[in-house]
DNA sequence: TCAAAAGTGTTCTTATTACACCCATGG
DNA sequence: CCATGGGTGTAATAAGAACACTTTTGA
C-alpha cells in the first residue's frame, strides 16, 4: 500500500470571487489585507482548507462564514498552482465563484467580512497574489454560465423586473442589448412568473414585478430546451451581443 | 508574515485523461493497476506533483513521461478533493484532459504506459477511485470545448479527409450528424487547406486530403468569427444534434 | 405638463434543417 | 460489374437583428 509520507504535500486555499449585483452594478467582494504580504492590497477572501475537510465543503465554510449566508449558487473554476504564487511557500488555491443577492448579505461579527466591501467589477484589479487571474478566470466563467445556465437570478431579488434582469445581463456580458429583443426571448422561454404586481413609488410608469419559476424551469428542460442567451454569430466582428 | 505550518497540508496528484482517435472510435489511455489498492482495476494514468513544480508543468511532465509526446494539447478541468477519496489519506488530484494523435504515441520503456491501453471511451467505466467521476467531468469538458473551439484537429493526423473529421465529432458529441450539413459548414468556415492529394488504395473513390490551417484561424478570429459547431435548439426534446 | 422609464410588432436577413442521387475506385 | 464510400444543391423553416412610438406615473 501506498505511504503518502513518501511524497510532497502542499498547503492548500480556497479563494471566493462572490459576486452580487446592485442596481446597475455588477460587484464583487473584496477584502483589505491588514496583515504581510501586500499589506494594504485588495484581494479575495480565501482561507486554508482543512486536513479533513472536502474541498467544497471548504469552500461553502468560507463562504458562509464571510457572508453568514448558505444555500448559495458556488461552483469550483480552477486551481492555480504556481510554486511561486505565494511568497510564505508553496500554497494551491482552489477557485469558486458564487452568486449572492446583496440585499441578504449581512456583515457577520467575527468575520473577515468586517474588512469586506462591494467593488464594481470594472474597478477589480492590481489584487494581491495571483489573484487578478483568478479574478478573471471565475469573471470568464461566470460570462459563459450564465448564457446557458438561468443562474443569472441568484443574483436578483425575489421579485424583480425585466429591466433589471436586462440590466444584469449587460453587467455581466458587458455588452447592450436591444429591449424589445431581449424581453421577447427571455419571456417566449416561459420561465417567469408575472406576479400581477408593479413597482411602487417610482417617477415613471410602473415596471411589472416577476419571479424565476423553478418548476416552470424543470418543465422547460424535460422539454429537451436549453437556456440560451446566444452571443452573436455574425461575420460582421461586432464584439456586440444581438438579439 | 504568515506561516505555512500553521496549516494543513495534503498530498496532491495529477490525473490524465488523454484521448486518441483512432478511425471511427474515440479512445482514453488507462492503465492496469498493478498494486494496492483497487490492485487489478482500469485507473486513470497520473501521478504526484513535486514541491517545487507547477500544477501545469506537473501535469505536462507526466503526460511526456506516459506518452513520450510533448507540446499537446492540455487542459485543466477539475480539483477532486473529498477526503476519503484515496484510502491512503489526503490526496487532493487536479484532472487534466489531453488530445494527442494516436499515430504519433509510442510506448516509451521505463513508463507507466508499459501498462497502458487504448480503451474505446464508451467502455471507460467502474475505474479505480474516483476515476469515473473524473473521467466523466473531463469528457464533458471536451464535448463542450469541441463545438467551440478547432481542437477537435489535435486528434487526427496532419492529412485527413471531411469523412474522417466528421466520424470524430460524431464520436466525440455522441450524435449523428448529416453528411452535406457538416461539410457545408466546416467548409464555409474556410479553415481547412486542400492538400491536392487524395487517398490512395480505397476500395471506393478515393477522398480528399485536408489540412487544418492555422494562418486561416487566426484569420477567421480577427474577423471577430467564432468556431462554433453548435447544438441543436430545436423545441422538439431531440438529443440529436443537426446540421 | 414634463421627465423618465415601461411596454410593445413587424420586416428583413441569415442560419439551420431535411433530404437523394451520381461518381470514382479496387476487387 | 459490383460494392463501397465520396461528393454535391435546394427549398422550407426558424432564429436573430434592426428599429420608434405610445403609455403610465410622480414631481
Amino acid at each position: 500500500m501506498l505511504i503518502l509520507d513518501n511524497f510532497d504535500k502542499s498547503a492548500v486555499t480556497v479563494d471566493n470571487v462572490i459576486f452580487g449585483f446592485d442596481d446597475e452594478d455588477l460587484k464583487v467582494l473584496l477584502i483589505k489585507r491588514g496583515e504581510s504580504p501586500f499589506e494594504g492590497s485588495w484581494a479575495l477572501p480565501g482561507y486554508f482548507v482543512k486536513g479533513d475537510e472536502d474541498l467544497d465543503k471548504a469552500a461553502k465554510r468560507v463562504l458562509a462564514e464571510l457572508t453568514g449566508l448558505e444555500n448559495v449558487y458556488l461552483e469550483q473554476v480552477e486551481t492555480f498552482g504556481k510554486t511561486n504564487r505565494h511568497p510564505a511557500g508553496r500554497v494551491i488555491t482552489v477557485a469558486y465563484y458564487s452568486l449572492i443577492k446583496i440585499s441578504d448579505f449581512k456583515i457577520t461579527p467575527n468575520s473577515i467580512a468586517n474588512r469586506a466591501v462591494w467593488k464594481s467589477t470594472s474597478f477589480a484589479q492590481d489584487l494581491a497574489f495571483d489573484h487578478d487571474e483568478i479574478f478573471k478566470a471565475c469573471f470568464n466563467r461566470l460570462k459563459r454560465k450564465v448564457r446557458s445556465k438561468p443562474i443569472g437570478f441568484e443574483l436578483l431579488p425575489p421579485k424583480f423586473t425585466l429591466t433589471k434582469l436586462q440590466q444584469l445581463y449587460e453587467a455581466i456580458l458587458e455588452v447592450q442589448l436591444d429591449k424589445r429583443n431581449f424581453r421577447k426571448k427571455i419571456l417566449s422561454m416561459d420561465l417567469l412568473h408575472y406576479l400581477d404586481e408593479r413597482e411602487e413609488k417610482v417617477a415613471h410608469r410602473p415596471a411589472k414585478l416577476y419571479k424565476f419559476d423553478e418548476n416552470k424551469y424543470q418543465e422547460f428542460l424535460s422539454k429537451g430546451m436549453v437556456f440560451d442567451i446566444s452571443e452573436s454569430k455574425s461575420k460582421g466582428a461586432k464584439k456586440k451581443l444581438k438579439f
